[in-house]
DNA sequence: GCTGAAATCGTTAAATC
DNA sequence: GATTTAACGATTTCAGC
């Protein structure tokens, strides 16, 4: 991964659906050598996967909040892992290192949805013990 | 928004390039039926922006944190801000309810990085009166 | 608000440097 | 690896429904 690279990705991330004409007049490039640069980067697993950020309030996620799990024994991790997978106001699930075991990133509605979350959802797991819950007010940087 | 809207998004949250074409083969409509669709929803914003999501492992980012931290008063949130916003390894910043004011997401090398970050950088920030950092061990899940 | 057709523009593959 | 050319495919525009 060169300089040309890391100025295609850095276009790419201001706009994913940027062609690679468009591209390629911006870096001084011909269009077949971006393509093939993305193609790789792609091939290479740098890139992800391109996708969509849409804007959470526009779409009735007024809330977004952190739910910090801790779950008593490694013996119920698959069925948390299930449920979470399952449950689409849950957008980012990290194991951790500390006091609590995973950290939950949630978005819904309002408090409505987020106590049905956790009192009908991550409480009704099996060796969930205690949680706790951090409100966002506002958010002032959010990338990938 | 209809329900071909939401299927369209969840196409591009798949694949963020995919083609109007393609779509419009999956979903049963024209080509210029999905296209004013896709614009529309970036006109109405519901669709913030278009990116690529890069695998942080591949790019040097091996270690992921959350960093939680108490501003003294509110006078010094602009220069937190600032700061903030030119650090490279933050991906989001939180602006939160509870014990702490702020919660970083951060991708760094490792806690070499993680230690000047703190340190040199968010400590330096005056009215920074408390930190907290929490390790990532791994992530199952991680959407937008 | 959707469709179909035509013109424009972008992508892909092969040959060449 | 990058470029050029040419065939192919996608997008945009617009008339008509």
């Amino acid at each position: 991964m060169d300089q040309m690279d890391q100025e295609i990705l850095q276009l790419l991330k201001i706009n994913g659906r940027m062609t690679s004409s468009e591209i390629s007049r911006q870096v001084h490039l011909s269009v077949p050598a971006v393509s093939e640069r993305i193609r790789k980067l792609e091939e290479s697993a740098v890139i992800d996967l391109f996708t969509v950020k849409l804007n959470r309030e526009q779409i009735g996620q007024q809330l977004l909040a952190f739910i910090m799990v801790q779950l008593e024994k490694p013996e119920h991790v698959e069925e948390f892992r299930k449920v979470i997978l399952q449950a689409d106001s849950v957008l980012e699930c990290h194991h951790m290192a500390g006091a609590y075991d995973y950290m939950l990133k949630v978005a819904l509605s309002g408090t409505k949805e987020l106590e049905r979350l956790i009192s009908e959802t991550i409480k009704q797991v099996p060796g969930v013990v205690k949680t706790n819950t951090m409100i966002v007010l506002s958010s002032m940087k959010e990338e990938m």
